[in-house]
DNA sequence: ATTTTCTCCTGCATGC
DNA sequence: TGCATGCAGGAGAAAA
């Protein structure tokens, strides 16, 4: 479920959950089912009588920053934190805080991700060696950069921005809706597009997200804050989901289609 | 090298 | 109500 503003929400949410600077990490449990990635489980206790100095976003994964290691987390499909009373079957991973709560990871699709590495390696970490620019964070975002990257690729915009190596953060979701509000459709070719759309995608990407960062994320079925409220932008949507519906600004049917494997949506008539 | 397809898993909506 | 089917926001491996 997550993407950017999902992840950047959970964030936010844990920070004030938390407390960073507040706060030891006491134990760390794992569950005994493994996650999507196989990950060091015997390093995991590294953790353990560690202070949380802060929990940050890179890209859609959260790292939990410690005093000499970084837990990643990546929330895949249906991965949610929250300070939970009783345990529950899908929970995998659970911290035990000093002050007696336990924040427990919950991911009954288990595609999520969880790990452990010394601070010193986080940018050589593979996950986080070839991300592109973060499109609410690095300057670094540009419809020039987009722009210069998708010159002689032969792949069409919407799997193009959904690449983390372009930019990262734009998934199934937001990509639809910034195509959308950038007037392209998702089908054309990346290497087809002039410079001056691609400054308007970059606005579009820029806006929906920080848009939904401001809603809390969307939810869609089982996405949670941390804390466990849902977001709201799923009802801002302009595209996503609404196959057969009226489009927002010309009424003709917003129509849908698999595009590189993921359900698309736009309208025929606004977007060229 | 680049691009497309498959796969990991459970839960939920839909339709018969 | 019960059962079968299809689909879901990610990302990486495998195949083309």
């Amino acid at each position: 479920m997550p993407e950017l503003p999902e992840v950047e929400t959970v964030c936010r949410g844990l920070n004030e959950i938390i407390s960073p600077e507040e706060h030891t990490i006491k134990k760390i449990v794992l569950g005994d089912k493994s996650l999507r990635q196989e990950f060091r489980r015997s390093l995991i206790r590294k953790a353990h009588g560690q202070k949380i100095i802060g929990i940050h976003r890179k890209a859609k994964y959260l790292l939990f920053e410690l005093e000499t290691h970084y837990l990643i987390s990546h929330l895949g499909m249906t991965g949610s934190w929250r300070i939970e009373e009783k345990e529950s079957s899908h929970d995998h991973v659970r911290i035990f805080l000093e002050d007696k709560r336990v924040l427990s990871y919950r991911d009954p699709r288990r595609f999520g991700q969880f790990d452990i590495i010394k601070k010193a390696d986080l940018n050589d970490d593979k996950r986080f060696s070839h991300l592109g620019p973060d499109p609410v964070k690095d300057e670094g975002f540009s419809g020039e950069m987009l722009y210069r990257k998708s010159r002689n690729r032969n792949i069409t915009v919407k799997v193009f921005i959904m690449n983390q190596e372009t930019v990262v953060g734009v998934g199934n979701i937001y990509a639809s809706e910034a195509l959308y509000l950038a007037g392209i459709k998702p089908q054309k070719k990346c290497s087809k597009i002039s410079l001056k759309d691609y400054e308007r995608l970059a606005e579009a990407i820029k806006e929906t997200l920080l848009e939904a960062i401001f809603c809390g994320g969307s939810t869609i079925s089982d996405f949670r804050q941390a804390g466990g409220s849902e977001g709201y932008f799923q009802n801002l949507f302009f595209v996503y989901g609404k196959d057969k519906e009226e489009c927002f600004y010309c009424s003709k049917m917003i129509r849908s289609e698999v595009i590189g494997g993921r359900n698309s949506f736009w309208c025929n008539h606004c977007q060229k």
